[in-house]
DNA sequence: CTGCGAGTATACCGACCGGTGTGGTTACTT
DNA sequence: AAGTAACCACACCGGTCGGTATACTCGCAG
């Protein structure tokens, strides 16, 4: 916790750095709609960077927080529901891949909070899978499925993208009978993802 | 095709886009960079924002070509190799997604290049896939896990991303026998991506 | 009563932003 | 010979960038 003109301008910073970009946004703008000074700003923070560091990490918990809350009880691939419903009010996307493609290279104080971000989801992922009897390369496949269906629900445009995502990862969770086709003859089969 | 002055241009802007990003880049960098002015950057593209939405477009075709040339003879899961070999000298991820991060509903005019890149690589797929005798939903499934490789592999840092997505998809493509474990009794089978 | 942390208000800094205007030099066309 | 497209050099514009400095007020703890 900060102080109280301090939590005013992260959540004004947080606010706008997501729907702008970081670059996009001045300190000017921030202090002006946090309803306090750029003075203030510098006092509580020291610069932008540390900034944007803390409005990353500010919103890496606020995330987590909502995931396991709608996750309470429900199967792994219901991760691309509660997705598709955080997607519904976060139209902008992934914070973190947004910010990384600002910042990403540079040295940033915040660049390794995207890196964590992206680490933590992939360890939940493949924790809730293992528990439900998976092999950890299902709960990669699906870290994949989700990181896809971001991209595409937003950039691509395509508000249908965590639906598929979820249609492709019950395929991978509950391998059907293989049915054999006209093609078969020219690959090794074994394509399992169990044991890898 | 455009005159010398303006090739010279665009070839410094899309460097330097790609690299350090749309915001983070001036006209007058570019210009110099180019060995230019930047006069002759706003007689030949008028603004900026039309600059970029030409480096857009100029870098859509450079991936076709670079894609349709490696894939030449190669199988629908191929393209999780070539995005590796792409992505080995492009490790700024992808620029489309990294546009729509700092100008994504803003109603810039390279908006639609970026939607019409994700579009046709989701034709792509689910072409190739169709050929080799899968369904619409293969894929779109293929198209997720691409996705998700390419920022996995530069977002999350993880370069072995489009491998882990190669496996996966190999899953997908050519789902093995239902081996039953110690789950199966609490869902209904048939998850196939087949007819959808 | 004094010191101090937190805050406000405002002015300032050099650098850079996207974009324009002026004027002059080639080279190719009609 | 005249016109024109392409280009360069350079100066200029108002505005904004991240960041700093000065001076003042308030509430609270010693």
């Amino acid at each position: 916790m900060s102080t109280p003109a301090g939590e005013k301008l992260i959540a004004a910073a947080s606010a706008l750095f997501y729907r702008h970009g970081i670059r996009a946004v001045g300190v000017d703008l921030i202090a002006e709609t946090a309803g306090t000074t750029k003075k203030t700003l510098y006092d509580r923070f020291g610069s932008k960077d540390a900034l944007v560091a803390l409005y990353l990490e500010r919103r890496t918990g606020v995330w987590q927080e909502f995931l396991h809350e709608h996750m309470r009880g429900r199967p792994v691939e219901d991760v691309f529901d509660v997705l598709a419903l955080w997607l519904r009010e976060q139209d902008r996307g992934c914070a973190f891949v947004n910010a990384y493609a600002e910042i990403g290279g540079t040295g940033h104080p915040a660049e390794p909070v995207i890196r964590a971000e992206k680490e933590w989801m992939r360890a939940y992922l493949v924790d809730r899978a293992r528990e439900e009897g998976h092999p950890e390369a299902v709960g990669a496949a699906l870290h994949l499925l989700y990181e896809g269906a971001t991209v595409l629900a937003t950039a691509g445009g395509d508000p249908d993208a965590p639906a598929r995502a979820r249609a492709s990862a019950l395929a991978v969770l509950y391998p059907p009978a293989d049915q054999e086709g006209e093609r078969g003859q020219e690959h090794q089969h074994d394509h399992s993802l169990a044991d890898r």
